[in-house]
RNA sequence: GGAGACGUGGCCGAGUGGUCGAAGGCGCUCCCCUGCUAAGGGAGUAAGCGGUUUGUCCCGCUUCGAGGGUUCGAAUCCCUUCGUCUCCGCCA
């Protein structure tokens, strides 16, 4: 959500900024309802004031007992009175108008995000570990199944396409590679584990930006509950409509959730597998920083990303995303692919993005800015995946691949899978 | 789901129709005193919007969970709604 102020301060570069982002200018039609809701507020602020006055004296006439004032002044407030539901009406509308409209437009990018149109446009930044040639290299599904242990079919029984059973070794590779996760990012990178709720309602969509744009992303309830389609909702709302203290940030925050989208639009993309589920499981990162700090936090955060799929022992790749491929409220977002050798490419695993106040706007999350009493400012929010584990199991499978169709389980999460050191067929 | 209570400034907490944007306390900021420490004294301290000015000085409006209503006037009365707590029911 963008400050007006911004807006009428900055019409230039708030339009340039949507250009880059391949949208038409809207300043000029932006102001002009601006223009006329001040208009609007003025006249009414001149109406209030002299209500206000007019009824201060009512309260002294009636003490003195002047009741020739008191119904004259009582007549007056009645005649101003009259004449405020039609200024309030109009500066209600134009201030609804402006509201809708800020609410649908995109975060502007960064100075130093690419331009492009989509996906194609990204830059790669950082390369890690050698891409794995492997012969007859299975994709996850193939292997999943062969092992009897990841089933669409069985799933898709109770459920429909796009989701999956996992079952014995698998289902608890899974566990682990969450659990690995998270004591990283809670013993080595500052964040506080927290297990928040997955269902939540439309104010708090509203905050991280879902809503109003996005409702066919999401599973609705059908009461007033939302499925959170990432626990960057659940995670980033923690912090709606406070006033917080420099000293104490920046906040982070991780969880390991259930995500949940629609996939409305993504109709034959990814249809095997489970790269693409309409619930998937994710450990997110959620940081809460100053306006200095966010930059700094939005390449550790990416960094504590990485980090897990360096002490997996994946390949990947971080890229970029072009100012056509981002998301509606990021200012700049970094995604990590990882290398998938049955896919034979690299694929999506992480996004981090730094919102800028973007989102603190819209939650009204503000701080106040250390030795200067007056000042409270929008705070910056940043959200990362840490990864997605369902892609990490799927990354895990493909790297670790047996010639037999097993899978060995990576040294990091040994620990985790209680003494197992190899994943094969179910018995 | 049923019954009741409550939602006030960063926090706690008074306030049942006009003098309340709001006592008091805590916290915080500044100053004074005390040769450290501890304690004490004084002053200040809500946010949003707009006007004015670009002199962060002044002025106005709005806001006491949110929305609506009654009234010349509401934190205070009424309705709706959200949330919290207690008891009961149900349940993991």
């Amino acid at each position: 959500m963008f400050d007006i102020r911004y807006i009428r301060e900055n019409p230039d570069a708030f339009d340039a900024g949507l250009a880059r982002r391949g949208l038409a200018p809207r300043a000029g039609e932006i102001l002009a309802i601006d223009e006329e809701a001040r208009k609007y507020t003025v006249v009414l602020n001149e109406m209030q004031e002299k209500r206000n006055a007019a009824s201060k004296l009512i309260g002294q006439a009636k003490a003195k007992g002047d009741d020739a004032e008191f119904n004259r002044l009582r007549e007056e407030v009645e005649s101003i009175k009259s004449q405020m539901p039609v200024a309030e009406d109009i500066q209600k509308k134009k201030q609804d108008e402006i509201r809708d409209i800020l609410s649908t437009i995109p975060n502007i990018p960064a100075e130093d995000v690419p331009e492009g149109e989509d996906e194609a446009a990204n830059v790669e930044i950082r390369k890690w570990g050698e891409p794995k040639r492997l012969n007859d290299a299975k994709e996850h599904f193939d292997l999943g199944e062969a092992l009897g242990q990841m089933d669409f079919e069985t799933a898709a029984k109770m459920s429909g396409s796009r989701f999956v059973l996992l079952k014995g070794q698998l289902a608890r590779l899974e566990r682990a590679i969450a659990s690995f996760m998270l004591d990283l990012h809670t013993g080595e990178f500052g964040y506080t584990e927290c297990n928040p709720p997955l269902l939540v309602k439309d104010d708090a969509l509203y905050g991280t930006g879902q809503l109003p744009k996005f409702t066919e992303d999401l599973f609705k309830t059908t009461g007033e509950h939302w499925l959170i389609p990432t626990a960057e909702v659940s995670l980033t709302n923690i912090v709606n409509g406070d006033i917080l203290t420099e000293e104490e940030l920046p906040l982070r925050f991780t969880a390991w959730t259930p995500c949940f989208r629609s996939e409305a639009g993504s109709a034959g993309r990814d249809t095997r597998g489970m790269i693409r589920l309409h619930q998937f499981s994710k450990v997110e990162l959620v940081s809460i920083t100053t306006p200095d700090q966010s930059k700094d936090e939005h390449e550790r955060m990416t960094g504590a990303a990485e980090e897990v799929l360096k002490r997996l022992d994946l390949p990947f790749r971080t890229m970029v995303l072009s100012t056509g491929d981002m998301g509606f409220g990021a200012q700049k977002t970094y995604d990590i692919e990882v290398w998938l050798p049955g896919q034979g490419q690299y694929r999506e695993i992480s996004s981090c993005s730094n919102c800028g106040d973007f989102q603190a706007r819209r939650m009204n999350t503000r701080y106040r800015v250390a030795g200067e009493k007056k000042k409270i400012n929008p705070v910056h929010t940043l959200n990362g995946s840490g990864l997605a584990v369902g892609r990490t199991l799927v990354a895990i499978m493909e790297n670790y691949q047996e010639a037999d169709g097993s899978v060995a389980v990576p040294d990091a999460l040994k620990p985790y899978m209680g003494g197992v050191e190899k994943i094969e067929a179910l018995k």
